[in-house]
DNA sequence: TACCAAGTAGACTGCGCAGTCTATGTCTGT
DNA sequence: ACAGACATAGACTGCGCAGTCTACTTGGTA
């Protein structure tokens, strides 16, 4: 993951494992065969889940922001997007398999529980895949940009997650009164 | 930019060029260096302005969203990125630089447009950084990750940015009597 | 004890590519 | 007419790497 597909070579990658470069062939039939299960098997790591439940809500969803940003925005999970992003026009149905069982389970999670709070009226009846889509990009995208262009990140502020449930809050609040 | 800095041979470059291989070798040092003046160059189609002046807010800012979304997630800007985030953790120096010359402009534009309208009473008063990075979030974030993996996007709806934008607002509408 | 599956070190092949070199055009200005 | 700058085709070198092969070791099972 840390130097990408074309830039480990299976000697390396072998030496690094304690291992004979003959041994990783006998447990894989190529390079990329190996680095496609290293991508699937990480796949599990870039997802988060909700457990739908009533209480506090941007508690939860605080608290949704900081694990879904640990995983994403860790050395581990910008190295995996990194190294993935470079070779999926060369592999196209990995590129969807990922989708399907990574960004998208996510969302798929987050849409549910916001579809549950909006049923519940603690949160205005609106479409919750679009809303989810929005919570997620704001907290991902721009520390995610700066991470991979600036390569050092300079201590992402520590109130930023509560900042941005604040504001998800204030978009999505339940309508008081005529608008 | 298609097949990234390793995919591509400097005798295929070349070629596509309709030139001699030293030809190339002519222009540029090394391979490396035609690739940093080719990035470097691609950085101005990334950025986007707006101008400041009232009007019709979130008009403009729907017009900014197209012009936004019209060069991150076109094929070019989308080969661009990619190409660019698999080779930065050798080019430190070239990261930083881009993300100066590339986001983080286009975000300095966008916060001193926000800023304006905030002093207007166009918008509630906040801190317009935050609000430029969550509205370029909820722009980009989850399009450009599916086109990045699922390589071929179906159909991006087309009331996407109006969407998104009525979201900004409601988060961001002054204050209408006490909260 | 004999056997076998799996591991190990290391040599080896073939290939693609960055970068160089040579010998040969082909314009432009004087 | 000529010189100098630049382009071109194509051969060539050296290197790194994927994948194979050989000869040898080891640990578990019958």
């Amino acid at each position: 993951m840390k130097d990408g597909f074309r830039g480990a070579s299976v000697d390396r990658i072998a030496a690094a494992a304690g291992v004979a470069k003959q041994t990783v062939y006998n447990h894989f039939p190529s390079k990329e065969a190996l680095f496609e299960e290293t991508i699937r098997t990480g796949v599990r790591d870039v997802v988060v889940e909700l457990d739908d439940a009533p209480g506090n809500l941007p508690d939860r969803l605080v608290a949704y922001g900081h694990a879904l940003r640990r995983k994403l925005l860790s050395p581990e999970g910008l190295a995996w997007f990194r190294a993935l992003v470079g070779e999926l026009p060369r592999l196209p149905e990995l590129g969807r398999l990922i989708w399907r069982e990574g960004p998208m389970e996510t969302h798929r999670h987050l849409a549910e529980f916001i579809d549950g709070a909006m049923r519940r009226g603690e949160l205005r009846q609106d479409d919750p895949a679009l809303a989810a889509e929005m919570l997620n990009g704001m907290l991902i995208h721009y520390d995610r940009t700066r991470s991979l262009f600036a390569v050092v990140e300079p201590a992402p502020a520590a109130q930023r997650v509560e900042q941005i449930i604040a504001c998800f809050m204030r978009a999505y609040q339940p309508d008081r009164g005529i608008q």
